[in-house]
DNA sequence: GGCAATAAGTTCTAAAAAGCAACTAATCCC
DNA sequence: GGGATTAGTTGCTTTTTAGAACTTATTGCC
């Protein structure tokens, strides 16, 4: 009867979950974009009213996963912050589209609500969408999901989708037209 | 000692959270896109092995915030399914961009893991990215952050953030440059 | 330098949520 | 009609969260 991890789900959505999907870990990502990036441990616990015991937890969970990282606030002080790293500012998509589709939706939109602008011209970000390779955004139609293996890609057919019944017919033949430099 | 509900904050990322932020409720969102969009409740406890009463929770959660629907299966039928509204499937960005800040920080990639290709032309998508009003990518330092409120907009100027302690001086003398067309 | 205040936790206890298994009621298939 | 399937519900145990008190080291202040 342990909490299930989603670590050995082959999902990076699920692997994801461990280190952001936690009760108060997003928020706290959150608070740390809000403080430019840094933020002691009293300033986060003040800021999001988190109990302390909790936030020892997260912290101790986003600096493992490489999102945060503590430093010491003087040289060689034993007094420290804890500030994103370039893993950590890169979730920036992550929380901006979030914060978005909420406000797309929301009903009536309260008071103080955060807002982001472009630093160089001043004007609001835009909307934070799927691009296709051309960059014109997609919608969820537009789409369809491929399966990547070792052996090659494959083409999901069939819902509901069972990885285990994908044979080798399904093997994409597809052109070297990927987007993503990953070596996969 | 009850669990705090974040819905009190006046942050749209803490509003939603409440919805979608509770373990188990983004890979139940993820698991309706692989699905097509359309999933039974076995189906869901098969695909993902999550207790059957958290499921339900879940479902009704979901219900409740309008991001999908119970729909009867056949015509006056008494048996459901349930499936993505319009305001589940906008999640896509939110699913994608945690899919790819993984991928892109992973250090192992392993076996089996789901990518997304365009429908019309085969080809993968691109990166989520925040854009500017151009449409060009923005990194975090690119940004600066402000807060919307009834009175008007105000930048954020000092870093820790007290929402509180901001003053009328703050209000931006801003054009109508909004690019979100929200009646705010 | 001494002392109160602060910072960053740790430890304790209680409540809530997650996990698991068994049970249930309705429906479908033959 | 009867067995299997579906979509839960109920009961119990473990884990997590919340809140508060306690701890240790540092820091500002007189």
């Amino acid at each position: 009867m342990v909490k299930k991890s989603f670590s050995d789900m082959a999902c990076s959505l699920a692997q994801s979950m461990d280190v952001i999907g936690e009760w108060w870990s997003m928020l706290i990502v959150r608070d740390f974009f809000v403080g430019g990036g840094r933020r002691r441990f009293e300033q986060l616990r003040d800021s999001l009213g988190i109990s302390r015991n909790i936030l020892t937890e997260r912290l101790r969970t986003l600096t493992d996963a490489g999102v945060i990282e503590k430093v010491p606030l003087q040289e060689g002080g034993r007094r420290y912050a804890y500030q994103l790293t370039d893993k950590g500012r890169d979730l920036l998509p992550v929380i901006v589209s979030i914060i978005q589709w909420w406000e797309r939706w929301e009903q009536e939109p309260g008071e103080g609500y955060m807002n982001m602008r472009d630093r160089q011209r001043g004007e609001e970000i835009g909307q934070v969408s799927v691009p296709n390779s051309r960059g014109e955004p997609l919608q969820y139609g537009d789409l369809f999901m491929t399966l990547r293996t070792p052996r090659g890609e494959m083409k999901i057919r069939e819902w509901p989708l069972d990885f285990r019944s994908l044979s080798e017919d399904d093997l994409l033949d597809l052109p070297g037209d990927s987007l993503n430099a990953k070596a996969s």
